[in-house]
DNA sequence: CCCGTTTATAACCTGTTTGTCACCCGCCGG
DNA sequence: CCGGCGGGTGACAAACAGGTTATAAACGGG
């Protein structure tokens, strides 16, 4: 289940994130209203947690851009009192809101109860196959071997290699999910990526069992 | 996957087609309505994106004629403020609409969109009578026999030969399509990439059944 | 501020893919 | 009969992509 967080505010936007991550979601981060935009195309979150002030393009212009193209849930974040950003907000198509301050806690129930809603719940999924994927501890299990733990950027990379188990992940796609920005030449840091993480989930690194090199990118196989 | 793009700009047009090309779809362009007909008729696209300003016959009686026999997906282009128009075109039984300035990736999202919508939606294998190719293993399939892997530019060349199953595709499309530049000169080229498509799909490699010499280019065939 | 960890950059090696060349053959017109 | 043309074929080199190792830069917790 994915989650793009937009928000100016880097605190607040990491700790958003935080949180989700801590429930088990996948989060997307954008820190204006144009990288959402692109990190929307994207990714295609299944949720949008969008800030209404945030300098240069305001939640209203995303969002009611979103919603020319799209049906995903939006939650808005206001501040307290702002009455008329709220009616605005409902008119541009956002589906629920949320007044600064707020506990992680009480955006977390918004979330859950706005998928259970869009009727995209599902458990997030966390494993599949032998590969369990803790994302609160930063650690991996293969079958029943002792966890590994992993590195923020590993954790990102086999999280979509998860979120698309069994299929080929575009190196592309890869790229703008870890690291998200970088267009073109960038392999090498992918090259190296993918290799520290064989290094730690791969019986044998030298022939990868489970993070396969496949066609335009890499697949995790699950049988 | 097809789509036809119609549009009397040719730079508005271009750059459309190369977004599409970008993505991975392959592209026919007309810059009037009866040309439209024509390459819709001929191509039997799996989609068409319709301006509505065009000389001579507007987009209206495109869409209109294309409706009596197709269901396909339409998605027309606008100016901005033109109310009537979208109402008419709706009307007319476009499936969505998208108004002018716009930027690739909306239009990008919104195809997608009226593709996952009509069920036509990428990731199903392209196939033609024996032949199957899985575009993200960059793999063919020839009857029941085990996958073979193709290179990047096999794979462009029997993509374009699959969309046109059973039809002559002339050499310079071919050379466009697989390798975007070069002027006429360098047949060598796709001699020789014909030549290990053959190697690889080809049960009798000097005897071509499926990938077959015709007048000016090459063809699948299907039956 | 320091130290260990993580991430970025670079260089090298390998096998694969692609571009180029030389040459073959069958066909056609002179 | 001959020579040119177009496509098919094999060989080879250049370019490329992925794997590996080493090292530098950036980060983050104490």
């Amino acid at each position: 289940m994915k989650i793009l967080v937009a928000d100016d505010d880097a605190d607040l936007r990491e700790l958003i994130a935080f949180g989700l991550a801590q429930a088990g979601y996948l989060v997307i981060k954008a820190a204006d209203g144009p990288a959402a935009l692109e990190r929307f195309a994207a990714e295609s979150p299944d949720l949008v947690v969008l800030d209404i002030n945030m300098p240069g393009m305001s939640g209203f212009q995303v969002c009611d851009t979103i919603r020319r193209d799209s049906r995903v849930p939006v939650l808005m974040l206001t501040v307290r009192g702002e009455e008329e950003d709220l009616v605005r907000a409902l008119d541009l198509g956002a589906d629920d809101y949320l007044t600064k301050p707020f506990s992680p806690r009480t955006l977390l129930a918004r979330i859950r109860a706005l998928l259970r809603r869009s009727g995209v719940e599902a458990g997030a999924p966390l494993a599949a196959g032998r590969v369990t994927l803790d994302v609160t501890e930063h650690a991996v299990r293969i079958g029943t071997a002792p966890p590994v733990r992993l590195t923020k950027l590993e954790l990102r990379l086999l999280q979509m290699l998860l979120a698309h188990a069994g299929r080929t992940v575009n190196s592309d796609h890869l790229l703008v999910h870890v690291w998200g920005h970088r267009s073109g030449g960038d392999r090498q840091l992918l090259k190296q990526l993918v290799h520290r993480l064989r290094q730690k989930i791969e019986a044998d690194p030298s022939a990868p069992s489970l993070l396969r090199t496949s066609a335009a990118g890499y697949k995790l196989l699950v049988d």
